[in-house]
DNA sequence: TTGAATGCAAACTGTTTGCAGTATT
DNA sequence: AATACTGCAAACAGTTTGCATTCAA
């Protein structure tokens, strides 16, 4: 991982290969989208970092740029890899399962012109659907 | 307010007049989306209910179906009156400002096609707009 | 008079901060 | 050797629960 531009003595906070880090990482790839009680819940019992451990982590890798966080309306917040492709996700309402899709749609263009009538300008937009996957179905 | 069918001795909860749960229903009216803070802000100092009282109201207002819970990415809790009418908002990142916007879209429709292959239902979804308001602009 | 509504204290969950010890560069 | 990383304890914010009191019907 190289988020830092910088190459001072040391390398900066975020930029060493610390364990804890590099298997967020890795189970991120794995399950596209994490709590921090999920990401904690990925290690194995025995080598399990604080919890401490695992939000100043968050905290460093959204920092960087190398996470994005996510919200699906109960509260929870979720993290995913930083990812350049825009996407949306199915999201079960049983299990958590979360699954990116990719769409085509212009709704960010079409709500940008009314609402700069209004004196709003719109920077990003969220959209989610929720329902029941294979397995709760 | 009748969200209560039955009809014992006495009114189940919910049901009655309180003072507290008009002046909620009442201020939502004015301010279309509040957090709990911000219902509880809503009232004159020195009659401000008491937290719990708020939190607990909420929790019976969602019950009978009379408000509805957001949630807007940053994790913060909303409530809006619950209004059959499919809207989604435009939210200020600075100020939190909150306004309903409607439009007419097939989202969900060509969605469930493709999450129906995978097994998926699709039964509802969320589609918030982020920016700047007017003042924030 | 009954039971819903309210206030207060305390518990609880998820998250953050301070500080000291450990490990990477 | 310098300092990022980690763990532990404690603080903190938002929310919930138990219990006693007040109020609406």
């Amino acid at each position: 991982m190289t988020p830092c531009a910088k190459k001072p003595t040391h390398k900066p906070p975020g930029c060493r290969t610390s364990a804890v880090r590099s298997a967020m990482l890795k189970s991120l790839t794995t399950n596209h989208c994490q709590t921090a009680e999920q990401l904690m819940a990925g290690f194995p019992k025995n080598k399990r970092p604080h919890k401490t451990t695992i939000y100043r982590e968050i905290v460093c890798l959204l920092d960087n740029g190398l996470i994005h966080e996510l919200n699906f309306g109960d509260g929870r917040k979720t993290y995913e890899l930083a990812d350049n492709r825009h996407h949306h996700h199915l999201i079960c309402l049983k299990c958590g399962w979360v699954h990116p899709i990719f769409m085509q749609h212009d709704l960010e263009k079409d709500v940008s012109k009314s609402a700069k009538k209004q004196g709003f300008t719109v920077t990003k937009h969220s959209l989610e659907f929720f329902g029941y996957c294979q397995k709760c179905n």
